[in-house]
DNA sequence: CTAAACTATGGACTATAGTCCAGAGTCAAG
DNA sequence: CTTGACTCTGGACTATAGTCCATAGTTTAG
């Protein structure tokens, strides 16, 4: 039997029943086969699409763009499966230069707060209060 | 009238009315007084509080937290807030490095994709589905 | 005065990615 | 055979940060 229950395959991949269940829900990993009881059977291909998932997670793909990348790869469409890779870069780029602004407005506050003595003294507060720029 | 409708308040912060009325919800933003009718009315003090949950928003906070920079800084705790800018920059950092590694990951595939023929050729759906590194 | 604009309330609904539950049935090991 | 481990289903629930709805009442400008 080179095909494996619901659990060995979780644990496979690290992650939980139920999460494999609603992955299953939400179209992205049907089992190969049942058995007449009603439990699902997964083969190898089930195994790598699983870590295919969680690789793409890991990559900042939702599932939503997981199901699209999953659709691509069927149709060999290795064009549009780069391009979709391209934008997801320019998608992480921009989330990085938000983050990057964060920090640098956190860190001059911390910079400038003394740590103690009276509230007017904390530009942290001062700056979230009413100060214009951060 | 210093004191202005939860229109007129939530205009002055960018804000929908709605989101007004579920920071109340949310114990972070009373309004001064209200009217007979039920009205609500705010002065100057909610004006600049709705400002203060925007701005730490923007700087990453969520609103638990910023609920807790609330509560220190009625306390005028500022050893505390400083202490809680210092969790959420290391916060924000451990992102940053996190969505780094994901931008080198997504570059390096990008750069190996020819973008065209046979999807074995593909690093992307290759690391993707069967490789042990991103 | 009237009509338009504004506001009140409680509750439902959105998106994302799961997680948990009850009650019932099934499988595997000893 | 029996016990413990495993799995089934459908549906509810979590967290976050809102958003939208219907119905009704209020305020304001012309």
């Amino acid at each position: 039997m080179d095909s494996l229950g619901i659990g060995k395959l979780a644990k496979s991949a690290g992650v939980r029943i139920d999460t494999v269940r609603y992955y299953e829900r939400s179209g992205l990993l049907a089992p190969k086969t049942r058995l007449l009881s009603g439990y699902r059977r997964y083969g190898a291909v089930e195994v790598s699409r699983l870590r295919f998932i969680r690789r793409a997670q890991a990559l900042g793909f939702t599932l939503q763009e997981v199901r699209d990348l999953l659709a691509l790869s069927k149709r060999r469409d290795i064009a549009r499966v780069k391009r979709a890779a391209q934008n997801k870069l320019a998608d992480v780029e921009r989330r990085l230069a938000d983050l990057e602004r964060i920090r640098d407005g956190l860190r001059r506050l911390i910079a400038d707060c003394p740590g103690h003595g009276r509230t007017a003294d904390c530009p942290i507060l001062r700056a979230l209060g009413d100060g214009e720029s951060v």
